[in-house]
DNA sequence: TTCTCAAAAATGATATCACATAAAGCAGAA
DNA sequence: TTCTGCTTTATGTGATATCATTTTTGAGAA
């Protein structure tokens, strides 16, 4: 029914704390899927706990938009369509780059160091096929640059947007595989190097668009008979 | 202890809703102040109701980054610093022009009269002094605007920066009757008229900074003795 | 077989309770 | 007076119980 990966329980975490974690990583790395059915009961039945602090954990996913509550008893991811992938992955790029431009400031060598750590790691997991891993370190290697501003607020938001992008993650990792495309990690540890804001905008919307952009699109064309009738009237 | 303004609870709505709507809308036009205790059971038994809607409700609002849930048994609205200041500007003015952007394609007449509707009805407001329903007229203009777009998902983010921002609403509204600034809201409308993003970009970004900038920065300038001694040490 | 509808089961929302722990109050010492 | 440490109070958390609704199920009709 579920497969949610477990994740460490930190002894301070409180059980609503552990539940939102638990969901919101197996959302983030595409472990939930849309057509999953989903029941503050049934979760915290699997879980071992009792639905208190379940709910409360969805409620607060809720809020972030990584999950819909229905009014009638339903729980969903919400479903995408092609038109909300683009305003998504423009949203995507917009948050981005505004983070970056705001951290290039505080950038230093070191920390373009430990973003070239997490690139190589990166290349290791594509070798053993850790998926869900690759998600995440790739998401670690946007956060470290985002968080090099120590005043910045936007890494909230841009969390959220790669929450409502989760279940695309799998599929994205694996077309990713196909095509190995080119590391656009290096253009942006290259501009990083150099200080050009410029740059750094331009291959991190290159990063975007090659990543999920693209693996995106053929998931949903691929994915979505009715839309070969009606190529463009998917939010109707 | 509280003074939360009331609003109009709708019969479907869950006991949990209503409660974040209603500090939602507090938060939002400045009624809660960053030095107020709340505390989970004290709202419980001034909304006269059981801490489990209350706790919901705070829970989501601290996923919205309204509040923050210490874990020391306190919950405070967010302190604000030059320095955070700063960042919400400059990504609110990256949402909000991002968001006109997106809809500006999707505006017809029938929209640029609600809003003109809307800014006529702010004029009223000041005459009256009626500085929340001002607060409230103020983000409708927006957000009529950037709902225009059917696909649009940034909307919940801005809202999430404009509760940010609330407890600056109140005396960014009081300098806001001080100046009797340029309306700005004028030359949004001229610019959506004649179809122009960039000057539609340029008059958010002055909207805005001569809004909430000129008016937060002011206020924290005034009210922080701390920041006389060190102007650029906010975040330390 | 398929449809209809009533009974049964499941579910979400909320209140209440018990427990652990943090905050506050307070008495006595310095 | 001010600080220290203990007692009391208040608070957050999570489990459980109850109630109103929704969903599901299945028997009988078409």
């Amino acid at each position: 029914m579920f497969d949610l990966p477990e994740i460490y329980r930190h002894p301070a975490m409180t059980t609503q704390e552990y539940v939102h974690a638990r969901l919101r990583n197996a959302i983030m790395v595409g472990a939930v899927q849309p057509e999953s059915t989903l029941t503050i009961r049934g979760l915290a039945e699997y879980l071992e706990l009792s639905p208190t602090p379940v709910r409360e954990a969805l409620r607060r996913l809720s809020s972030e938009r990584a999950i819909e509550l229905l009014g009638n008893r339903r729980i969903s991811i919400p479903v995408m369509t092609a038109p909300r992938l683009e305003e998504i992955l423009r949203l995507r790029m917009t948050l981005e780059c505004h983070a970056a431009r705001r951290a290039l400031p505080f950038v230093s060598e070191v920390l373009i160091d430990r973003m070239r750590a997490i690139d190589d790691r990166m290349d290791d997991y594509i070798q053993s096929r850790d998926l869900d891993a690759l998600t995440i370190s790739n998401h670690e290697f946007h956060r470290v640059l985002y968080t090099a501003n120590p005043h910045q607020t936007v890494l909230p938001v841009i969390e959220s947007v790669w929450l409502q992008l989760g279940p695309f993650q799998r599929q994205m990792i694996r077309a990713l595989e196909q095509f190995y495309l080119i590391d656009r990690h290096k253009e942006i540890l290259t501009a990083l190097r150099e200080r050009d804001a410029a740059a750094l905008a331009l291959a991190i919307e290159a990063d975007i668009e090659d990543g999920i952009g693209r693996a995106g699109r053929e998931v949903l064309q691929a994915g979505q008979p009715e839309s070969e009738t009606h190529p463009a009237a998917g939010w109707m």
